[in-house]
DNA sequence: CCTATGCATCAAGAAATATTGGTTGACTTG
DNA sequence: CAAGTCAACCAATATTTCTTGATGCATAGG
């Protein structure tokens, strides 16, 4: 139902910075191999509870993951959206143009 | 060996970290249409000048700006290298495997 | 029930980033 | 050469983001 109050700069820097973090690309890599629950995150990153949930939030709110509850734990998973969002954004930031500037302020 | 001092997740950050600011975003949509000097940029941004040089350290340090200095004025221009960089990073985050996880500590 | 576990959330402090204003050096032109 | 312009850099401050150590809620099992 969000949209709009979104634009796409907006969205450019929520992704991005969700990105742009140590514990979070980690946390990342370990969802590639598939589902996870919280506990098993933070055994195998070694982090503290809290860290690990404040990172899956960012990832959350970014879309990057989803979580789903079953009995006392919460799984995380990749959604493979964001990533080709990025690729989309990356993508279109490339140059429209070639050539130099004909002397500017001059 | 240490792989250049440079991994593979510290390019991604430097990376994604660049690229998760508006004004630096903005930097980067002018500039899709051609190199620009600083003071073309500071006039269309609006921006202070040493916050605008603040913002081309960054970009250029993490190689999505070049800049050629041409008299008194330097022109930064987009490497689109560095978007193709991106996109490839995105691609490799996807997740290898797309089961769930049959009860994790349990 | 009572206790233990898994996880989100919060407040406080620490650390990293960004902004501002000022200074400096390079270059150009009168 | 003097004066003005362009842009990098620096130090101080403001702002954001991250970490840590509670605390609380939900669920599961004895």
């Amino acid at each position: 139902m969000a949209v709009a109050t979104h634009d796409r700069t907006e969205r450019a820097i929520e992704l991005f910075h969700a990105l742009s973090d140590e514990t979070r690309l980690e946390i990342i890599e370990l969802l590639r191999k598939g589902e996870r629950c919280v506990c098993e995150l933070t055994d195998t990153l070694d982090a503290a509870q809290s860290r690990l949930s404040f990172h899956l939030r960012v990832l959350k709110d970014a879309g990057i993951v989803r979580d789903r509850k079953d009995g006392r734990w919460v799984y995380y998973e990749l959604d493979p959206e964001a990533f080709e969002e990025v690729e989309t954004l990356a993508s279109g930031m490339k140059p429209r143009v070639p050539g130099r500037a004909e002397s500017c302020c001059a």
